[in-house]
DNA sequence: TTAAAATCGCTGGTC
DNA sequence: GCGATTTTAA
């Protein structure tokens, strides 16, 4: 998906050179092509060093050049004495697949890994030291706020009033400053529940531990008071990693600073201190604040790293003239920048456009049409992206692209280890490979049904926390079976001499043949083929996914670690597809064409991202909107709708103040669709006071009899200033106010039945031949014979007998 | 104990 | 406007 800028544009020699010297320059190939503060990247290897990599910048290349160089060079005897640790498992894989691709073979033993994979590591060498058993489980969100339900039950406290993932995030960010809960602050253990914040911290902390088990952020806590509390195993890994390289540094919170200052930071002994550490990041693309990264950390690499150097990467190899200038000024409006200065020998190209629609719906019309229009161009759809602020907006892109037959992907979707049946399944495997995973026990213990509901789980609890024992333990107790009724105490009992069965199966058999068996005799799997429900094929389907990758791994524990850590969708569908997602997982991506829908105040900047967190939270969504801009390489185009319904509601919007910072040199607004008809941005002194004056033609279809005349009641055109926006607004604000009314008349005027009737044969264009299951107004229910339940508009099918 | 009905609350997201 | 969760009825 990602792509090196820097490969299309200043290298198109093919890469698999292994790295032998060129005699007549004396410098290796891999050397070729890297411009000169590429070069100085990587090539400055001894101390610290800040790489300040702007977007498109080519700043993998620099990372895996680096990599490849150290390891070319003889700086290293073997790979694994390089730690290069990223954040996600996407970019840690493409940087072995490239540093490998560089050297000309594969790189084995390199230390590459996200923050969490490598403390996993280094935490189950140590595991002892840390209070845990070298298989301890790693718990995800889900595992993490039912045990958080249950201490909240615990201490009587309602978790209406003080919900568990609240707690969970209140915890998540203690964590990510590296706080135990001894070392919370006093004021910050009152933040919950009346003042027992700190204390449910702590009891989830002794919880985990009798559990074996860790969150994600105890990953990092558990290493740093491991090499803290061991100074002998933190040498041991001093000696061992010569190089540190950091992708992404200006994403790290606390406990990453701390954790990466601790390996980095030799303090002396017999080994000559040094700190070869190699930092690469963006400060004008610290975008996840609101996860407790600290732009801090990159900020003030200086002072924390004496002696270090900084080394600018500007010229950008990825997007045009105008969308560099578009970018880079909206992001000179912030403030506490490094500063950098982007620059394109590339030309001008076409504008940053933007476009004022109507709603929401017209919004995605327009967007779909545009795509449509650049299909027929010759543009591929994988270079064409839409990218959105928030996760609940890509639903209008779907239900557009769907009807206009373009097939796309969601990128960052629910995951395939998010699904029920996936988390059941591994469920009965955890209990397997650990009984005491009462989390895991307590999740199968009745799916499928076998007569063991709230009530049985309940003595079930009883006894294990009278006698402390898991629940697995428990169930076999005489205290439980006196409590139980004859039904429940068979079944339980059942239950585990199956799980003691599997448990015995696993020593000898296959593990992936196993875990087959597992569903199958557990009534799992038969629970799926008996319901009737159109997913159910499609979940026994992922379970026959699950087998074949548990397959692939050696063992039963590797498979549960590398489900928790590293497991993401892989899309092995090679059709070309529009990409649609959030801005957050558009960081690191280009595309050729990029649509920036719902610049809104509201939406765009994020109100809730404000209320949280004001001028801080207004700066990093204006880095939001930077790192939307130049992900594009030829064209982006903005758009923001005058009407949105939010939670059901139909609410009027204004346009976003980003837009303001666009300098008119290199923004056009989109007269193609007559919006802005004969007004001019530069001329009449802000295109959003023209815009809305013109847009009774486009909108006529819209409002039959819209009571709407702008041109009348809105003076301007005499305005010097740059864009008006202050008075667009005031004006916008009227004028939706009037016009409100006019969709509920709209929707009032519109047919309201469906020509469809219930039990009818249709088709669909992209889901193909299904029965109507209901009919609501002009909305259908269809089970589709092959897509399962959706809810369409009747206006997409036809009857199947007219096809 | 289970299934249907009603209510709630949300929608920035990696590991 | 939807899905998850909770409440209610059987």
């Amino acid at each position: 998906m990602t792509h090196d800028p820097a490969e299309h544009h200043n290298n198109p020699s093919p890469r698999q050179t292994a790295p032998k010297a060129d005699a007549e320059r004396g410098q290796p190939l891999y050397l070729e092509g890297l411009n000169p503060p590429q070069r100085e990247a990587v090539l400055k290897v001894e101390g610290p060093l800040l790489v300040l990599a702007g977007a498109g910048t080519g700043k993998t290349r620099v990372l895996t050049t680096r990599i490849g160089h150290l390891i070319a060079s003889g700086h290293v005897r073997h790979p694994s004495q390089i730690l290069a640790v990223t954040f996600t498992n996407k970019a840690a894989r493409e940087m072995q697949e490239r540093t490998s691709r560089l050297l000309g073979h594969p790189v084995e033993g390199l230390w590459i890994g996200t923050f969490h994979a490598i403390c996993v590591r280094i935490l189950r060498r140590n595991a002892e030291l840390a209070g845990l058993n070298s298989n301890f489980t790693i718990l995800d969100t889900d595992d993490q706020i039912r045990l958080l339900k249950q201490l909240l039950a615990a201490e009587n406290i309602d978790d209406k009033r003080w919900p568990a993932r609240i707690l969970a995030s209140l915890i998540d960010r203690w964590k990510n400053r590296a706080l135990s809960p001894e070392q919370l602050p006093g004021d910050e253990t009152q933040a919950f529940a009346n003042g027992l914040g700190g204390k449910l911290y702590a009891a989830y902390q002794a919880r985990l531990q009798t559990l074996n088990a860790c969150d994600f952020g105890d990953l990092l806590l558990h290493v740093i008071r491991l090499f803290q509390k061991h100074p002998d195993i933190l040498a041991q890994y001093h000696r061992q990693f010569r190089y540190i390289l950091v992708d992404e540094y200006q994403d790290t919170n606390v406990a990453q600073y701390l954790w990466l200052r601790l390996l980095a930071q030799n303090t002396g002994g017999a080994q000559p201190a040094k700190h070869n550490i190699c930092c690469v990041g963006d400060d004008d693309q610290s975008i996840y604040g609101w996860r407790g990264a600290e732009v801090g950390n990159i900020l003030r690499f200086s002072q924390d790293f004496p002696g270090a150097e900084v080394v600018r990467l500007e010229q950008n190899y990825r997007s045009t003239g105008h969308i560099l200038g578009a970018a880079s000024a909206l992001i000179a409006a912030n403030e506490g920048r490094l500063g950098k200065t982007l620059w394109t020998d590339a030309g001008n190209g076409e504008p940053v456009r933007v476009s004022g629609v109507w709603d929401a719906p017209e919004e995605a019309r327009a967007i779909g049409d545009e795509i449509e229009s650049l299909q027929t161009k010759g543009h591929g759809l994988n270079d064409i992206a839409i990218l959105v602020r928030a996760g609940f907006q890509t639903r209008e892109f779907e239900e557009r692209l769907i009807t206009l037959g373009l097939p796309y992907r969601v990128v960052g979707g629910p995951r395939f280890y998010e699904r029920a049946e996936i988390r059941d399944a591994m469920a009965y495997l955890r209990v397997i490979a650990q009984p005491s995973d009462d989390l895991a026990f307590e999740r199968i213990i009745n799916v499928p049904k076998r007569g063991l509901g709230s009530a049985a789980l309940q003595k079930l609890h009883g006894v294990a926390r009278q006698h402390s024992l898991p629940l697995t333990r428990a169930a076999r107790h005489p205290d439980l079976m006196d409590q139980l009724r004859p039904q429940a105490r068979r079944s339980l009992t059942g239950l585990m001499d199956d799980f003691d069965r599997w448990r015995e199966a696993l020593a000898t058999e296959n593990h992936a043949h196993v875990t087959e068996m597992v569903l199958e005799e557990s009534g799992y799997t038969g629970m799926w083929q008996q319901d009737k429900s159109p997913d159910a094929p499609g979940r026994l389907d992922n379970l026959k996914e699950l087998v074949t990758a548990i397959g692939e791994f050696e063992n039963l524990a590797g498979f549960l670690e590398h489900i928790a850590l590293v497991m993401d969708n892989d899309e092995n569908d090679e059709r070309e597809k529009v990409s649609v997602m959030t801005l957050h997982s558009a960081k690191g991506l280009e595309f050729d064409t990029v649509f920036l829908p719902g610049w809104e105040e509201g939406i765009f900047p994020n109100q809730r991202s404000l209320d949280e967190a004001g001028l801080k939270a207004l700066e990093e969504e204006r880095r939001l909107a930077y790192v939307g801009l130049t992900r594009a390489r030829q064209r982006a185009h903005i758009f923001f709708a005058g009407n949105r319904q939010v939670f059901g509601q139909w609410q009027a919007s204004l346009p976003s103040r980003f837009l303001d910072d666009l300098p008119v040199t290199h923004v056009e607004t989109d007269t193609a669709q007559g919006l802005y008809g004969n007004s001019n941005r530069a001329a009449r002194g802000g295109w959003g006071s023209g815009s809305w004056g013109d847009a009774d033609d486009s909108f006529a279809d819209m409002a039959n009899t819209a009571p709407y005349e702008a041109k009348q009641d809105v003076s301007y055109g005499d305005d010097k200033y740059g864009p008006g926006w202050k008075r667009a607004q005031s004006q916008l604000q009227k004028t939706h106010k009037r016009r409100a009314p006019v969709l509920t008349q709209k929707a009032e005027t519109t047919r309201t039945v469906s020509p469809f009737a219930v039990g009818e044969r249709v088709f669909h264009d992209k889901f193909g031949y299904g029965t109507v299951e209901d009919v609501e107004g002009t909305k259908l229910l269809i089970r589709f014979d092959k897509a399962g339940d959706k809810r369409v508009m009747d206006q997409f099918v036809k009857s199947a007998d007219t096809v």
